[in-house]
DNA sequence: CGACACTTTGACTGTAGTCAATGTAAGTGG
DNA sequence: CCACTTACATTGACTACAGTCAAAGTGTCG
């Protein structure tokens, strides 16, 4: 601990946990105040510029951590180089592979990307001591498997369109978590895509050129349009659903 | 624990735990003799045959359980029937999700099945009392995580060619750890398929028809041969895996 | 043997990919 | 301030890979 203490500068104030914006939504909300003070004393933040490469699949990563902000795209790449998207992480959610050395994709920063990171052994000491800490890992890797899964119906089954469509409504899903909630009859939203087109496609298993297409024919339908570059209107998150081919048993 | 013990019929015995073939590879072989003996009481089989609905995505499940014989697949549908497996498990693997009463997907026996189930609540006490097992079903997670983004890599970028050829050195790979090793340098892999052609389409995000096609390429390339119909042979690993399209550090 | 389910093969089509050019916006330096 | 660069995005013409529709082939079971 001596180790850790002695870097006071990048150390967390016991403050800083208790005005955490993703606290009770990240795998710490499961501690009381004084089993967090511990993992407090561990954490250390650290800041990633838009474009840097987090965790590689080829060197061992010796940290874990929970993104405070920004947006963080998991990628996997095959030989001659075609990409594919296999996650992608926002703040709350937790960054990197406990129990095991090896990543087997790399994490690069979408936008800029802060961390509130923990040495991977010593977060593993701390699973092992708080069960509610590792409780709620489990659930929430269980939370990323049904994603992943729900992605692979989208990568196998879905049309472009549809997968242009999903991609929307799942952002536009997320913004409004984050913003107001309308009177549990949410009907619009707006959103700023976190990345370019590029990675939509490789989200989405498309070519650039058609993301592009779809954006523009859903444009032209008039179920979204763009203000600015980046940024979303979604008129009637309904129609969107309509399109993206979603039962409605879908929860994502 | 009356209510379970009475019907005495379904019960598993103590031995039944010692002589169990998939003990050691499944999440209970975390647990010492005297600990599996609680697991053990609350334990029943259960056996399904081909083509029977497991779990549904509709009402929600009351058991979990660890499969000791057989395939199962988990499978995902849109509003129009376009189906997607989103995976396939066989004996040693945990079916089911804990901490949440609604699956996102149904399982579905492709073959006879046996289960050694639990009830889901009587099982989540167990992860309670037993943190190793909790850690165990944690790693198992974590472990069908990595495929489940593997599998997307699959889906959104591979040809059909790569596809079929991955699938069919999964199955070869799978059929050696439970097979003979030959001096680390296995060549060569017999196996059976565990599913219908239909079956590998969804899998594999590809019409029937597609697998037919690029199963006879495959044959006349004399990269895998066919004796009866399900059984395959692959005479050289290397050579599928390059078809297969995947990088040296893969794993999977 | 016939019925049925599953698989293969063929001819044709269509969706998304490829290649190439143009458009747009933000940033740099003369 | 404007020309220039650079990165990202859109649009168009053409292509190809996998899908669709249809028919024939194979194997299994009663």
């Amino acid at each position: 601990m001596d180790r850790l203490l002695s870097n006071s500068a990048s150390l967390k104030s016991n403050e800083k946990c208790d005005t955490c914006t993703v606290r009770h939504r990240a795998v710490c909300g499961a501690l009381s105040t004084k089993e967090l003070n511990h993992l407090n004393q561990i954490a250390r933040d650290k800041n990633f510029s838009a474009g840097d490469v987090i965790l590689s699949d080829e060197e061992p990563a010796d940290f874990v951590g929970i993104i405070t902000s920004g947006a963080v795209k998991l990628t996997k790449t095959l030989a001659d180089g075609r990409q594919q998207i296999v996650g992608l992480q926002f703040a709350s959610d937790f960054l990197g592979r406990t129990y095991n050395d090896r990543n087997h994709f790399f994490a690069e920063a979408a936008t800029d990307v802060e961390i509130c990171s923990f040495l991977r052994h010593d977060y593993e000491v701390m699973l092992e001591r708080f069960p509610e800490l590792e409780n709620r890992l489990l659930q929430h890797t269980l939370d990323e498997l049904d994603s992943a899964r729900e992605w692979m119906l989208l990568l196998g089954r879905k049309t472009a369109e549809e997968k242009v469509a999903s991609f929307l409504l799942m952002l536009a899903k997320k913004s409004s978590q984050i913003g107001c909630h309308h009177n549990n009859a949410l009907t619009f939203a707006t959103f700023t895509l976190p990345i370019t087109r590029t990675d939509m496609g490789d989200y989405l298993g498309l070519t650039i050129e058609t993301v592009s297409r779809q954006i523009t024919r859903l444009k032209a339908r008039k179920i979204i349009s763009i203000t600015g570059n980046r940024d979303f209107l979604v008129p009637d998150l309904e129609k969107l659903a309509e399109v993206a081919g979603n039962d409605v048993s879908d929860i994502n």
